[in-house]
DNA sequence: GTCTATAACCTGATAGAC
DNA sequence: GTCTATCAGGTTATAGAC
């Protein structure tokens, strides 16, 4: 692994367990074992560092929901693939990537702040394509994408709070007698 | 307003809007109009001003439900009237107090966590006795109020990014044909 | 209670040597 | 690429005058 991509996974951790203010350059150079004017040299601030990690993130992510989608073959399989996701991320006491940038948007750039909503859109839409290959009727496939997503922050933001999984599986259960 | 009153307020605001970090004793002391050490006059440092803040926020949020509880004639009023003050907190950019507190959490005190923590489980069990008024079926009380308090922040979290309200009137239409 | 002044430290960022 | 050195500015926090 280059030293680039070990800044962006170390700075995508330190920004899932402290948020975009709470880790500096230093912060970030010492873990990895560098100065922080090398930093400065991959990344001249660390907006432009957020965005390396989101994209980075974001590849990730859409990865490994593939794997769920590819191993899974109802859509309650699918749903407990993302939970099961989720609830290993409360569980290291971090918070999603998109959610941090998110709640910190006020620390970002339109630009930014521009991209971490495009890919929470993404996200949505993605959810709802493999809902509607599972078809239910009670409710829309966007519908239930949005709740869905939703919940999950939400459940991520407490569980982590509460150090349990009550939330999470509470979500679990809801969702598994909905489709 | 007492001086002190007005210190908390704002400091409600700032952190509803930027974060724990998002703001400095001197921002704090500049928009009430005193120097920063007169604001740690009253507060030692920021884990006493957020305790005060969360009691003010605590006290005022559980007068707001109660007056949409006495203007309610059915769950799903109560369920707009909540909905409503989130939209109103969205569109105002900030987010949630508890949730701030809950997302910063690695920059709090162990004590401090624990008040956010039991202010989320009395918020909880507040939404469920009330759910229990209203009889109904599908859900356990106690599911149904885990399932929507989740859904909220996440939903807040969603809609102050994207500037609309498409999360959280997507959870109204979804929880009135729940309830 | 509110102020000035200041200590001690952390922050992002850059210039320039190697 | 990585370093040392440094700057200008922000941060919490406190001592002491009024």
């Amino acid at each position: 692994m280059s030293k680039k991509e070990e800044i962006i996974l170390e700075a995508c951790r330190a920004l899932q367990e402290g948020g975009v203010n709470g880790f500096s350059f230093r912060d970030l150079a010492d873990t990895v074992g560098v100065k922080s004017s090398s930093v400065h040299y991959y990344f001249k601030n660390k907006n432009d560092l957020f965005i390396a990690v989101l994209e980075a993130f974001t590849e990730e992510f859409t990865q490994n929901l593939q794997s769920i989608l590819d191993e899974s073959s109802s859509l309650q399989d699918v749903i407990d693939g993302i939970i099961d996701q989720f609830i290993e991320i409360a569980q290291e006491q971090k918070f999603c990537v998109c959610g941090m940038l998110a709640i910190d948007q006020k620390h970002l750039s339109e630009e930014m702040i521009s991209r971490v909503n495009e890919t929470f859109c993404a996200l949505r839409k993605w959810l709802s394509e493999v809902i509607a290959q599972y078809p239910q009727e009670k409710f829309s496939n966007e519908e239930l994408s949005s709740i869905f997503i939703s919940a999950l922050e939400g459940a991520l933001m407490m569980d982590r709070l509460s150090k349990t999984t009550e939330s999470l599986e509470s979500l679990r259960s809801f969702m598994h007698r909905l489709v």
